[in-house]
DNA sequence: AGCTATTTATAACA
DNA sequence: TTGTTATAAATAGCT
């Protein structure tokens, strides 16, 4: 019905198709509000685009969610129950594979391996010493880091200790406001902080 | 479209309306089945007529129940009841979890690291540690047993080699069946087994 | 997005 | 129902 007969096939020119899908789309769609309105049926239509956009048409009499109930019912075609069954064995799976896991988790925090026998143990114990091994490989890359941060404190220190030795040689100087200036000019990852761990302890 | 042109409303006619809605029905299967195949679409029509009977058409690339599916998620509009938007609730926890398990263990074995920041290696670093240490606690009770088994090794060694200085002291005593027999009888776990590590040694 | 020559769908009738 | 046919609608190929 058109300017020429066309065969029912996929139409290869991305332009034209999405011309005709758009088209007979709503061809589709007039067509299904009219069999609804002259024969009191109830439709609906769902159209995805190959592109994924989504169309729908459902007469106003009804719902999607009737009309999928109704078609549990009539069909005996297990909509409801295959999306939950479906689900469930999703769970089950995803369940299963979480358990194995936190077993592994613990295994290798050193919980309950009471209950490894020893080629198992020796299994774990590669397993956290390469562990270790590629983090001490990654930590290598801090200490540059922190021989720049311990100079820092270094400079810091002697910075403070001559402000110490100024207020002892002078102590009228405000010198509680001398010290606190000297402090707000510090960045914040600057300053001394006494709970930190000592960094370079660690190497 | 037809020998007259007709009003869209109520065919009150009842016989009329059986008669057009078979044939819009037709009609209607027939344009979806054409727009799916010329445009890749994938289109579900469900009809109930007024007198309850239902059809179907679903292109053959999906189900009705993968395009319910999509229909959920591209319209928002919840399909499903209150079970089921659980049971999704449930595999998004899960599958959440799951994630971070994954990533934990990730980390603990070593690999992608490089993401973390000192702080994280340190909680690393130790956990790593504890792990090596419970490990090690647990590996020294497998040291009475090796003792034990060291010595029934060294036992078999004994015997076997027993058996062998009475072969050659005197050869034509059907010797392959002796050394036979005193195999059979030593437990399985007992026997010499060459491909074995040397457990001895990891301590 | 419109236009129109054609093809299709279908209302009325058998 | 199913088939036929005159006619209404839909739409393919163009702009």
């Amino acid at each position: 019905m058109g300017r020429g007969k066309i065969e029912i096939k996929r139409i290869e020119n991305s332009n034209n198709r999405q011309v005709t899908y758009s088209k007979r789309r709503n061809g589709i769609m007039k067509k299904a509000k009219e069999i609804s309105v002259l024969c009191d049926a109830h439709v609906s239509v769902v159209v995805f685009a190959s592109s994924g956009k989504m169309h729908e048409f459902c007469s106003p009499s009804t719902t999607l969610i009737d009309m999928l109930d109704q078609y549990h019912k009539l069909s005996g075609k297990k909509l409801w129950d295959a999306k939950h069954e479906h689900l469930d064995n999703e769970i089950n799976r995803i369940k299963k594979e979480n358990d194995r896991m936190q077993t592994e988790l613990r295994h290798l925090s050193g919980e309950d391996i009471t209950t490894l026998n020893y080629k198992e143990l020796m299994v774990l114990e590669e397993a956290l010493e390469n562990g270790i091994s590629s983090l001490k490989a990654k930590q290598m890359e801090f200490v540059p880091m922190m021989r720049k941060h311990n100079e820092m404190l270094e400079d810091e220190n002697q910075g403070l200790q001559f402000k110490l030795r100024q207020m002892h040689l002078d102590p009228m100087d405000d010198h509680q406001q001398g010290v606190g200036d000297f402090e707000y000019q510090m960045p914040f990852a600057f300053r001394v902080q006494p709970m930190q761990p000592n960094l370079q302890d660690r190497f």
